[in-house]
DNA sequence: CCTTGGCTGGACTGTCGAGTCCAGACCGAG
DNA sequence: CTCGGTCTGGACTCGACAGTCCAGCCAAGG
């Protein structure tokens, strides 16, 4: 049980199996995806499964690490540039955009609710996530500092995570309310707050 | 069905019921609480349940909308008397602390996401839940500003909204961490942000 | 009383989902 | 070609859970 594949073949079915997972995990969320619909989809057989994995909780622990990879590099290629405070609210602007095309919630932050005190291992799938995210936002308050146009003082870490949480919370009420506004004025305020450590502000 | 009931003996069962579902709902979530749980636990039988509620949706959205009731009425008294920016830092300490005895996400916050795209009701529940906790923090900001500790620009509303978000999105990173950290973080950077409309600021 | 409608007990059904099992197919090594 | 381990098909078990049904209880009004 929950042995790695061996061969190419083998490799090959897994992989087949976890990224179906990771889509419907994503599209439906973790308690309402039953292993018969990804066997379905990856045309696969309940054998195939419990060959590669112990139980359900193995297999969701993989499709969520899997759906963590796709949006980090999603993430990554948006933030990859920015090294202006202009830059990031035009990628920050590009998110609320997103969230108007398909109103749901966050991506990362919908998993992690749904699976932190259920499964353990997809739970630290998520802290890993979470954590790549912040580093991504940290490095570019550092690039923006470089240019001057952050303090000295400013701590990059914290105020990714700050702007992380308001992102969350923002996406969550908008999610909840089916209404952009909420999302906008979150990530207003963290960009008001960032301002707080511009050159010449105190 | 889903008739309301119709005597004092029908109105206690029914609210026995409800009183039993919300604190499942509360201490395991809306998916892993089952109608027969609640049934031993409010010692009642399925007839009964069927003659109040017409399905399980019905049941979720009237045990979600008791919680969000019992969780306001904590928040409520939390703000009552929250009139300088001193008294609500303790307040929001106060969070921190209660995080810190059990760290669970935010009691509505977790259902939000839960329900909002599988149960109508009860996502209008939390839709309520979430105004009517804004305007709490919306109507200190307003006290605030009477005694000339905030600019009569400040807008309470949008700060009450980014405000929530910042706890909602702190909660919900500090749960999966299983770290307080996150939440303290987000909140220094919500009232940082207030701090920015401070007279004699800017 | 007795009737009527609200209320209740609890057995029953049907479905669905996780996990098991074994026979057999595939495939590389010798 | 053959052997051994890897991989696969799919039927099967078992339990959980939402929802149904009906016989019977209770209580207020006539």
């Amino acid at each position: 049980m929950a042995s790695e594949p061996k061969t190419q073949r083998g490799r090959a079915s897994r992989a087949r199996i976890v990224e179906r997972a990771a889509e419907l995990v994503a599209e439906h969320g973790v308690q309402a995806t039953s292993l018969d619909e990804v066997l379905a989809a990856a045309g696969a057989s309940k054998s195939q499964l419990y060959h590669y994995f112990a139980d359900r909780d193995e297999l969701v622990e993989a499709a969520v690490g899997r759906r963590c990879e796709q949006v980090l590099a999603e993430l990554s290629q948006m933030l990859a540039g920015v090294a202006t405070l202009k830059q990031l609210e035009r990628m920050l602007a590009g998110l609320v955009a997103i969230y108007e095309q398909r109103p749901l919630g966050c991506p990362i932050g919908t998993l992690a609710s749904e699976v932190s005190d259920r499964n353990e291992g997809a739970r630290l799938q998520i802290v890993v996530a979470f954590a790549a995210w912040e580093r991504l936002f940290a490095d570019a308050f550092e690039r923006i500092r470089e240019r001057g146009e952050l303090r000295a003082d400013a701590p990059p870490e914290a105020l990714a995570t700050a702007l992380l949480a308001s992102l969350e919370g923002g996406l969550l009420l908008s999610q909840t309310r089916r209404d952009p506004r909420s999302l906008r004025i979150a990530i207003d305020a963290a960009l008001g707050y960032l301002r707080t450590f511009s050159p010449g502000v105190d």
